[in-house]
DNA sequence: TTAAATGCAAATTTTTTGCGTGATG
DNA sequence: CATCACGCAAAAAATTTGCATTTAA
């Protein structure tokens, strides 16, 4: 795992270590293996885009010509139901439909081009200020949290300047 | 408006200065104003909950009978395009459909009650820590942000305990 | 008076569900 | 061989859109 500014990266190896982990897991959970779980859950996990459920579609669809969007999602009801998955919910916006993180499926921030729609990960733990003080000070039990920054990515920044629009 | 260990609260008086805000804001950009759209956005600033489209469109409609869903959303999009209103995205879990607050337009910390759907407004503001330093370190310019934290409020904890449940 | 807003209903979009068939353990 | 999972297509749920009618300015 490799962590360039609070940015975090994840090297081949470790998603291959995610990817039988995730197999054990269903397994052991007393679920079958199919063709088509596996497929999803190598390409979730071979992923460094947080895929939407149509994304996963699309690119195992490439190999497994049979494949069906309902698989998918049902796919990503198991991971759900076992905690190995985080959802990201997104509707308006550049990012139409939900993305989802099987690598790292403990709650951490985002930082979301709102341009392209890339999501990285960030390597940084907002419970760890004021905010869930402030929680428990009003007697809430936090369980999880969202946190996302929205802004341009550098990549973007250039592309809009290339093309005279300013900011 | 009242801050009580973080948590904002905002007087009837400051709800008032906010509707006349808006209306001012509203016709200001050049928009008519109707019955509809000030009932809409009354029930908005009034509203404590954080409110959904459909809870709107409920409760105004109990007064003006002839109002649409669709008008509720139209006001929603006129707001929204003029920054005046802050929309909370909700799919999944107790939470179906999107979530607006009209009085605080500007992105903040929000406590979710995952059992009741209350919504509280926190008085942080997470950009001040290294999240915000981490994403311009690589480049990201960041517009906006959302960080919600969810968990079970005093209110739905009491009840849990009482109906036997652990935790 | 005229351009904008409304209500209605149909369309979109994303996700879920029911069911008959096929494959896993 | 008994389930569980699959694909398909229909259903749901939330929001958007088209259009004829009404209304604010």
């Amino acid at each position: 795992m490799i962590i360039d500014k609070g940015i975090i990266t994840i090297s081949e190896h470790e998603r291959q270590e995610r990817f039988q982990a995730l197999m054990a897991r269903i397994r052991g959970a007393g679920h079958r293996m199919t063709a088509q779980r596996e497929a999803v859950v190598r390409a979730l996990v071979n992923s460094e885009r947080h895929p939407s459920a149509e994304e996963l579609f699309t690119s195992v669809r490439a190999e497994h010509s049979g494949l069906s969007l309902a698989t998918v999602y049902k796919t990503l009801d198991v991971l759900k139901a076992l905690g190995e998955v985080l959802e990201l919910e997104f509707r308006d916006g550049a990012m139409p439909g939900n993305r989802y993180d099987g690598v790292r499926p403990h709650a951490h921030p985002h930082l979301v081009c709102v341009s392209c729609g890339t999501i990285e990960d960030l390597e940084t733990d907002p419970l760890a200020g004021q905010a869930q003080a402030m929680a428990e000070s009003r007697g809430y039990r936090v369980e999880r949290y969202r946190f996302d920054l929205y802004g341009l990515c550098p990549t973007c920044q250039a592309r809009a300047r290339a093309c005279g629009h300013t900011r």
